[in-house]
DNA sequence: CAAATTCACTTGCATTTTGCAAGTACTTTG
DNA sequence: CAAAGTACTTGCAAAATGCAAGTGAATTTG
């Protein structure tokens, strides 16, 4: 092994093809790519704020640290939950997107998100605008979120 | 502190009244509670497979650990996501059952579990049977889960 | 009714994963 | 061409995890 960071094992991160899988259920596979307090937090980023870049995500409230970030990042593409591209204007920039099956994970956030208005009294307005939509127009606002990503994606994919 | 087990933090669990939350996003807020490869697992047992003792959460193919399993319990019990009574034939035996706050996880369960089967190859056919179930009648597979749980409820709380 | 077993944990300890601060290397900007 | 920006990596301390081995109360067995 020449070289190794921390974070990478050598076993990669995602679904081992061997079978490092700890058991057949779906739930349980998905907790060994989502299951940590990180990682969703990305996707939510990408799903909900339009986030594409390193440096977008750095800037969320939860602050997470550049090693994780990066780690986290590594993972969702191995996974094949998210794409990265240089960014055209800048080739020191690199821009992140959700493939579709990251984009399917749309309903488990958007459930999440209404365990989360309910039954956890520390959310407040800062969701509101987003719960407000959901509630309203729950078709509609998913729709809206995926026109969204798809816009970026004819300006950004060739 | 007299004495006080590595997974007892002084400041509790969940959702510390005075602050310790993250963010106020939803999705962070859950994931302070739920973003480990473990506690969604119980939570799974409890919901899919009407399990509600401690011996019965070890016995799951993922094979959780006794102090963590013993941990998540206690998180989850402080969380209320569930709670906790003495089996009435075994005193020493105990029994967990979702709070309704943890019955209202199953559409999030749920949407991973539908997320879980279309883009992870490695689930098989163990879940298939919720699966199908899931997909031919979505609403009376819900009924059907809730039933279960509100029978077991009447037969064992008061 | 003493001994073994069950049950729900706790404890100790090695390993792994985090969190944080400080680099590094390569652009891009002024 | 020096300063600033971007996407990382590295080192190290602290926390979480995984495993094996207790512990103590209650229940069952011989």
């Amino acid at each position: 092994m020449t070289k190794k960071s921390k974070f990478e094992s050598e076993k990669e991160a995602v679904c081992p093809p061997g079978g490092g899988s700890r058991s057949p259920c779906a739930i349980s596979n998905m907790l060994d790519i989502f299951g940590d307090k990180w990682t969703l937090l990305v996707v939510r980023d990408l799903i909900f704020y339009g986030k594409h870049e390193y440096k977008e995500f750095l800037e969320s409230p939860e602050g997470i640290a550049t090693n994780i970030l990066s780690d986290r990042l590594k993972r969702l593409l191995s996974a094949g939950v998210i794409a990265e591209i240089r960014h055209p204007q800048n080739r020191s920039r690199k821009l992140y997107y959700l493939t579709s099956r990251g984009k399917a994970l749309l309903p488990v956030l958007k459930e999440m998100l209404v365990w989360g208005e309910q039954h956890l009294p520390e959310v407040t307005d800062v969701m509101r605008p987003i719960f407000a939509r959901l509630r309203n127009d729950e078709k509609g606002f998913a729709r809206e979120i995926l026109t969204n990503l798809a816009a970026w994606e004819r300006q950004y994919l060739s």
